[in-house]
DNA sequence: CATGAATGAGGATTCATTCAT
DNA sequence: GATGAATGAATCCTCATTCAT
C-alpha cells in the first residue's frame, strides 16, 4: 500500500508536489500571457488539476505570482550575492562571472520573462510592484553596484558614475530577458542570440569600464 | 498647426482635430496602463467623447493603437532615417546624434512608452505584433545597423558583430524608455536620470566601439 | 419617429423608466430570497434587461439594495414623521392612525419584507447594517417615541419606560411584515390575518396604555 | 453530563461528545451568519475536527441544521408543553411563568437566534422551511393559543380573537429574540434591555387581556 | 473513525462593441 | 456626425460535498 522507501502516503506526497507543478505551470503562462491575460483556470489545467485546487495553495492570483517569484528568481539572486561578497579576483573577472551565471540561471529559465511582465503590469498591480521592487529589483542594483564600486575602489575599473552605470548594465541584460519571451523580438531568432549578445555586451562594456589602456 | 486663413467654421475645425485629441488620450492611457488594461470608455472621456464616437473614427481597439504608433512614432522614424542616410561627418558623431534625437523626440513624449507595453502584451495580440515589428522594430535596428557598418566601414569603429552589437545598443535606450513609464522602475527617481543614462551609454560604448587608443 | 406628447425619444423614455423597473424587479427578489441568495442576473432577468444592464444604473448590488430602501420605505418614513409633528388630537388616535398608515403603505407593498431580511443578513454586509441602522430603524424608532412621549405628557398614556415601550410595540410590527414574507409564518394565511392582527395589537396596547380606568 | 463510573477509554468518550461539540459549534455560526452564509469548514474547525468529519455525523447543511434545532429548541418547547398542561393558577401567572422561562431558557442561549433566520432563508430551503414549522412554529403557537383560551374559559381574560392575539404575543418575543443577534438590533445595547423589554410587553399585555377593571 | 485534498458549479463584476435615435 | 444605452462573453473566487488514504 504504501511505497517502501517513502513512507507517506501517496496523495499525501502529491500534495508536497503540487506547490511545485501549480508554480511551473503558473511561471509558463505568466510569462507567456502577462499576469493580467493568464486565466487561473489555464493554469490549473496546464498542472492537471481543477480551479479549486489552485486557491488551496495560493490564496489568489497575486500571491501565485509571488510565490512563483519567490521560487524562480530569489534563490538565484542570494547565491549571487553571496558569491560576490566572497569573490576575491580582478573585479572585469567578477562583472564576467555573475553576467554569465545570470544567463545560464535565471537566462535559460522561464524566469527570465518575469521581468517583462513586471514592467508593463506593475502598475495595475500596486502590490505586486511593491513586492517585486523590494525583493528584485533593489537587490539586484545593490549587487551590481557593489561590484562597479569595487572595482573602482581596486584601480581596476577607471572612475565614473556608479549609479547610472548600473542601470546602463542591468538595462541590457533585461531587455534580452524581455525579448526571449517577446512576439517583438528582434526577429525569430537568427538575430537575437543570447550568448553572442552578452559577448558583445561584455566586449564593449569592459573595453568601456576598464581604465584606458597606457 | 491651424492655418491662420482657415476658413471653416469651428465644428469643423474640431471635426478635423478629433483625431488628434482622441490619439492623445489613447496614447496616455495605453502608456499608462498598457494595451489590454486601457478601457476604451476612459479614453472616449478623456478626449472628451463618448464612447461611440471614438468608434466613427477607428474601427476598433487594435486600430486605434495603430493609429496611435503612426502618429507618435513612425514620423521620428523618417526623420531619422533620412538624416542617417545624410549625415557626412565622423561615425561617432552621428551614433550620438541620432541617440540625443532620440532622446528629446521620443523620449521626453509618451511615445516612449509604447515599447514597454508591445514587449509584454504583443503576444496577446498577434496582429499588434506583426505591425509593430515591421513598421518600428525592423526600421529601428536597419538603422542603428547602418549606423555601425558605415563606421567600420570607415575605419571610425573597430571590427566587431554588428547584428548583436546593434541589439546591445538599441537595448539600454529602450529599457530606458520603458523603466520612465514603469512601476517598477530604478526607484524614486534618483536613480534614473535620462541624461546621465544616457551619457554613461554613449560613453561606454564609445569607448567600446572605437578603435584600440593609439 | 417621436411622440407627439413626449419629445424625448422613445430609449430615453425608457432610461427614465428604467431605474424603476429595476427596482421593481429588485425589491421583488431581494425580498423573496434575501439579499445574498439574490442573484443579479434573476433582477436582470425580470426587468427585461441583460446583467451589464443593471451596472448601468447601481454600482453593485449593495448600492441597488440602498436604492431599493430609499425608493421604497424612506417616503413613507417622510410623510409619517411629517403627520406626527402636524398631528393635534388625541395620542391613542395618533398612534392607530401611524399604525394604520404603516400598515397600508409599507405593509401591503414589498417594502415590508425589507425589514426581515436585514434583520438575518446585515451582519454579513456592514456597510449596509449601517444605512439600514441610520436611515430606517434609528428613524422609526425616534417617531414612535415621539409618539409615546407626546401621549404622557398630555396625560393620555399613563407613565411606562418609553423607550421600552417602543421596541414593544415596534416589535410586532416588524414581526407581523417579516410573517407576511416568510416561510415559517404561521401558517398559509388563515391564521395571519393582518388587519385583525393589527386591531388585536391596538386593542391590547391601547387598553394597556391609556390611564387606568376612572 | 457524564458518568464518573464511566468505563470508556477517553477517545470513546470523545467520541460520544463529539455531536454536542459539533452542534455547539454550528449553532454559533449558524445564529451569527445564517444558514447559507455558514461554511461548513468554519463549524468544522471551531469544533476542532476536519471538514469531512462533520460528514460523518450530519449527511448535509441541512440536517445539521435540524439536529441543532433537535439538540437546543426542541427539548424546552417540551418542557414548557407539559408545565403548561399541569398548571393549576391564574392564566396571567401562566402566561407570565412561560414567558419568562422562555427567556430565561432560549432567550439567553444561542437557540434564541435560530429563529431570526428562519424567517428569512426558510423560503431557500424547503425541506428546512417545512421541518421548522411543523417542529417549531406549530408547537409554540399551539400552546401559547391554550394559555389564552384557558383564561379567557375560566374567565380570567376578558374575550378576544384568540388566533390573532396568539400571534401578537409571540410577535414580540420572537422578536426580541432576533434582534438580540441581529446588526439592526435597536441600537448598541442601552436600548434594547430584554428584562425591561419583556416586563413591559407582560405589562401592556397584562393591563390589556385582563377584564376592565371594575 | 478521521482526515484534508480535490472538485466544479455558481455568482458578481467588467468592458469591447453594437445600434437605435 | 454624435450619442450613450444595451449587450453578453469572460474571469476571479467560493464552498458544499466526495473520497482515497
Amino acid at each position: 500500500m504504501q511505497c517502501p522507501l517513502d513512507s507517506k502516503p501517496r496523495w499525501e506526497r502529491r500534495k508536497d508536489a503540487r506547490p511545485h507543478e501549480l508554480l511551473a505551470a503558473a511561471i509558463d503562462l505568466f510569462v507567456e500571457r502577462g499576469f493580467a491575460a493568464t486565466r487561473l483556470e489555464d493554469v490549473a489545467r496546464r498542472a492537471g488539476v481543477s480551479k479549486g485546487t489552485l486557491y488551496l495553495y495560493y490564496t489568489n492570483k497575486e500571491e501565485l505570482f509571488k510565490a512563483v517569484v519567490r521560487e524562480s528568481i530569489l534563490p538565484f539572486l542570494g547565491k549571487a550575492e553571496l558569491s560576490v561578497a566572497e569573490f576575491e579576483g580582478h573585479s572585469a573577472e567578477l562583472l564576467r562571472s555573475v553576467v554569465m551565471n545570470w544567463s545560464r540561471q535565471i537566462g535559460q529559465s522561464k524566469a527570465s520573462g518575469i521581468g517583462k511582465l513586471m514592467l508593463a503590469e506593475a502598475v495595475n498591480f500596486p502590490e505586486l510592484a511593491r513586492f517585486y521592487r523590494e525583493e528584485v529589483m533593489s537587490r539586484t542594483r545593490r549587487m551590481i553596484s557593489s561590484i562597479l564600486e569595487r572595482g573602482i575602489r581596486r584601480g581596476e575599473f577607471r572612475s565614473f558614475d556608479t549609479v547610472q552605470m548600473t542601470q546602463v548594465l542591468i538595462a541590457p541584460m533585461m531587455m534580452l530577458n524581455a525579448w526571449k519571451h517577446s512576439a517583438v523580438a528582434p526577429c525569430a531568432s537568427d538575430e537575437l542570440q543570447p550568448q553572442a549578445f552578452l559577448e558583445s555586451l561584455l566586449d564593449v562594456t569592459l573595453h568601456g569600464l576598464l581604465p584606458r589602456a597606457s
